[in-house]
DNA sequence: CATGAATGAGGCTTCATTCAT
DNA sequence: CATGAATGAAGCCTCATTCAT
């Protein structure tokens, strides 16, 4: 049994800290004291801290698709897989009691300079997006043309159930936004 | 001619640097500066930054209600003025550079000990949610108990356009969510 | 007997340890500890850390050139005070154990930004450069034309003769200074 | 067509980067990044960051003894070479842009514990020093007893030249110091 | 009711050096 | 002989808040 290394244990530790307490509200000190690691050794891995955010995104990014694609594998269809994702929103936030989305959470409240974790946040955003444009081209029932419409449609139902929840401290709004995704993919 | 009282100077500086370079990117300082009023003036006024905030919100709500009411009273029905709302968006956040929702922007990236903030906005979406309820029950169109569903379908939509478009700083989410709800109050 | 002000102390502190250790070596940590102030009332008086800099330079320019008048004051003609600044120099390095020139020392070895030190270095030079000159316009025994040109010679041979006796730790170049400057302005 | 070795690497980076950006301002992180060697390396050759500084000084010493002896070789006597020295001062001063002496300016800002290096400082001018008796010497002209006195007030003048150039960012301190070189020499 | 001085805690980043491989 | 990871100490600066006047 190895130890884990320095790198992996500052980006699960500043992962957790970031997503659940916030990104300013964190300070590398509280990251390294946590992480059990040096001051300098955390910058020999990371130029700064908005590099070790950039991090936590894309190892957050990864974990999340999976988890999302993991939830709707269950589904038969494509157009229930699409469905599903507001099962998976349910799952997710009631988990960590309504926390938000992280990248919505990173960039909302972020000083102009960060540019790299406003592209993270971009980026994330369009792959989800493709995800569900690509479920939805699967299904014959839609035209090749309305499918790019549907799919921002549904994308914004799955934005505003997140930011929502999170206002709230409540599930409705996941609920509502799944009835919403079922009506306007009919 | 009166010189304008510290607190209301106060007030206006903070919400215009809390909105626009963010809530944990304003330090006091800065405020008081611009404000041109004493530090210990303002501490005589608000008990904390957490307190300026809540002022902030509270104008803002008053504030941006009534644009809202102003830009949807030139529609005909109430539908129609609901469906208005996402006109509003537009307008609004081109002018602001796609900045996104003051009340959004200020609870994502904060530790869960600021209550007094958190509190603000769950009244300020409360308070919309109301508001749209009460234009589609003016509708005779739908039956009493789908007005609910309806409405916070139309919040969802309003909700994730304003997060989606600052992620992108682009306005063809607002576009998208204007559809959706068109189609969903059909 | 009142207390001395934080500002006050401050000055005096760095002033000392700026002299005495070098601008570079000395930290801002170590200016407050030994000042006993807290660093952010530090900062209350001083932007930053070259603005303590320029202060001290400031106030070391009229303590230096006052004991550099006071010294020269009893020698009888003009000519013969701008040669009695050789003795001021003895006096003064003999008693600062040869550690230079303020202003010498600060600007060699500084980054390239702090412009308001570098300033202040070419101030302090051009003020003792139109000390001279006014005290050699005196002397009927020179022609205007030429009191320029003896000037700046004078000058020189004080530069060299500090940078010389702080590297060698010794004497002997004020001394070797001062017999040039005699056969230079006879 | 052999790679350079790793010391001959650092010591041709450190040089650059101690006299061009000063040595307080040059970290080793920078010079062995530039140089591509890894810090252990570095290590290896040298036991501390003041000994590459010696290393730098005592290579800087053979380059700058010499470029001054090629300048001089052109002039007729000897005392036409100790005069022109002062058009090596212009020509070297010029290119470096007024930077100043390397030794100069690495001892003024140094804490008194930097024996090696100030050893270097010390050896480099006392180098000069004899240099210039030596050349004072062979010139019949002169009486032995009155070189000593000669050559130090000529060493004199070249380091108050050099340290006022590089305070004005100017030449006219070496012009000047070259007149009164001359008038001394006479 | 208003003020500027003072503060402890913490912000992010870099330093020269050593160690295990 | 070479390497990258790890470190304690220190760098300069800003935070929200309180206190004495």
């Amino acid at each position: 049994m190895k130890k884990k290394g320095v790198k992996e244990r500052i980006i699960e530790t500043a992962s957790d800290l970031f997503y659940n307490q916030g990104y300013s509200q964190t300070g590398i000190n509280q990251i390294i004291a946590e992480a059990g690691v040096a001051k300098a050794s955390m910058y020999q891995h990371f130029r700064s801290k908005e590099d070790i955010a950039v991090e936590y995104l894309v190892a957050r990014h990864g974990m999340w698709m999976g988890k999302l694609n993991d939830c709707v594998s269950r589904k038969s269809t494509s157009k229930n897989k699409v469905i599903g994702c507001f099962d998976y929103l349910i799952e997710w936030l009631t988990e960590v009691n309504f926390r938000g989305c992280g990248w919505q959470n990173i960039i909302t409240d972020l000083p102009e300079e960060n540019h790299k974790i406003k592209a993270q946040a971009v980026y994330h955003k369009n792959e989800l997006r493709k995800w569900i444009h690509n479920l939805l081209l699967q299904e014959e029932q839609y035209k090749e043309e309305e499918v790019l419409d549907l799919g921002d449609q549904v994308l914004i139902l799955i934005e505003g159930a997140i930011i929502l929840s999170q206002i709230q401290k409540e599930s409705w709004p996941i609920e509502s936004a799944k009835k919403a995704c079922i009506k306007i993919l009919t």
